[in-house]
DNA sequence: GATGAATGAGGATTCATTCAT
DNA sequence: AATGAATGAATCCTCATTCAT
């Protein structure tokens, strides 16, 4: 076989498409912005992946399992429930504020229609491992009886506005919100 | 004088705009679609919304607007915070799930690059009037003392996860999410 | 028979288009910017000229009926050849002069395809009645033997270029082109 | 590398281009009908040219320097002045007669607002060579003190009309339209 | 495999003209 | 007659995708 497909070139795709798509949106930027930030010619972005939404697709799986793994490493299974919650929380503020563009993206794709049911599978699937885990140590503790996947979409919703308060904050606001949205978070859920 | 300017038309273009912008997603619909969905011209659109872009911009604030019309609507302002608080949660998961073709397509607006500041600003004034009603009838109360704006950003990410969980039940479930999720913002929020 | 249609109107239309014709060009402009520039509504434009074209075919002879008009006044028909010639030739850079707008569209319109036969004939008519009348006096004087139409023609292209130099002048330049110009043109017609 | 842009598509191109102006009218055609009567694609016109615009002045560029070539080509410059106009003239004539298309694009164009001024600079160019060429020979000779580019002008706009009386005779019309022409200007020209 | 020119369907918008008021 | 909203064909241009080199 000739000159082998290089996974510098189908990551330097994907960057790109991130940089740009946080830049000017996802749905208008064309993909020849993508492939000249990339640096590689109009038609080799296709034998990277086949179509645009396959591309999209494949952008979304990506981003939210490396959020995942930034959520899942070191994650303190021994430990009580609350320092397992509050190792999820503090990392999700952080990744999404130093990855602004990534998180961009990400909530841009996630409401889109272009993402197919198996990508948004895909995508969460770390997530119910993470419920998993979490649930497990939950049944025998002091959290209160609501269904887990709810207590994990109260989670990330909690998270996502706080992580935007934190990012959006200007020099002279030196609040908290990381901490603050924790204590509500865990106020809300932990047994009376 | 001519014909005038109908607001019928303008109204019937705004709403096949929900329609068909819920179906095939805000930037994939084309014009032509939604002037088609309306029973108009492709050009008559343009006599009411100069660009899509205007099309688009007037679209949040009207939903926005009528959003916010329905959380302030027999606003309890006299009665205790907490009933406050409850009303407006109520009121935003019920109109969520009563109009879920709007509320998809104002999710897929907000994080749009094409919404304008002003249209933000516009958008998000008559939610400021219910921070300041909250935040006067908070002060002397049993509040735990967190930034108005940030409660508030908190009860929206809270409303909306609670009512995605309550539009996507299924026949068998019949977990009461909404009253639930109040129950943990509630927690979360109180003075312990 | 309710309000008859107006004279003023129609001279506003056909005043507005030369205004606005000059500025942008004949065939970027919109018959819109024609009815807005004449203060009428868009519609009324087409109760006085029924489609665009019969409007450009209409200023195109009114352009060239008003310029043969100035050209004629006062036309020296019992002087001498050369005279009778020089008052043309004057009037004619003194027209273009002093209606840079008009003589713009003139030219635009002259190329055109919309110019129908007709039009160009009713438009040259006054000509060849200057034609006659030059062709009557010429026969037994000291021009030299031409077809007249060609001596026509030439003085035309001559006084055309004239125009322009005359009108481009800027403020150091004081050669009098105008006389030049009719004394190259008399030498080339005249008798050796 | 791919394939390479070709200067036969792009010449294609502007060939189809003047032909179909020339039948149709420059503002009054489609750039569907020039990709067509080029037998491209229509994208592919917009690879060769941005805009309709800049097609536009490409064309005009193209025509004023290739008729510039054809005046200057074999120019007598040793002969005596007489015969550098007569030079001149007769292929003004000539190229005028044979491109009776090209002609007719070049006079809509010049009088059109989408020329730009670099447009026409660059166009002109070649003539300013021509007007020194002509300059310098004049001085010590029998011309007439006028402007040299007055003359230069003069013989464009005698030469133009000219043209158009060859360009139209008739078949039984032999009159030497093009020698006649010549002696009028010449004689405008020369020194008493 | 890489390149970028070629393709042509599709899209937003314009505009001459019609027609309801 | 006057108005200006309504119409929809037509236009310029974009862009995902294909294909010759």
């Amino acid at each position: 076989m000739a000159r082998p497909k290089s996974d510098d070139k189908r990551n330097a795709i994907l960057d790109s498409a991130i940089a740009v798509f946080a830049r000017q949106g996802v749905w208008s930027t064309p993909t020849s912005a993508i492939s000249k930030a990339a640096g590689v010619a109009e038609g080799t972005l296709f034998t990277y992946f086949a179509t645009k939404d396959v591309l999209v697709n494949e952008l979304y799986r990506r981003l939210k399992l490396e959020f995942a793994d930034v959520l899942l490493a070191a994650f303190p299974r021994t430990e009580d429930v609350r320092s397992m919650f509050q190792h999820i929380w503090q990392r999700y503020i952080a990744w999404g504020v130093a990855n602004p563009e990534k998180f961009k993206v990400m909530a841009q794709l996630s409401v889109s229609d272009q993402i197919t049911a198996e990508s948004k599978a895909v995508g969460y699937a770390p997530f119910t491992e993470l419920e998993r885990i979490a649930s497990a140590s939950i049944e025998q503790q002091q959290i209160a009886d609501y269904p887990v996947e709810f207590i994990a979409a109260m989670l990330e919703g909690l998270a996502e506005t706080t992580m935007q308060f934190v990012a959006r904050r200007n020099s002279g606001d030196t609040y908290d919100y990381c901490a603050a949205g924790f204590e509500i978070f865990w106020k809300g859920i932990s047994k009376s």
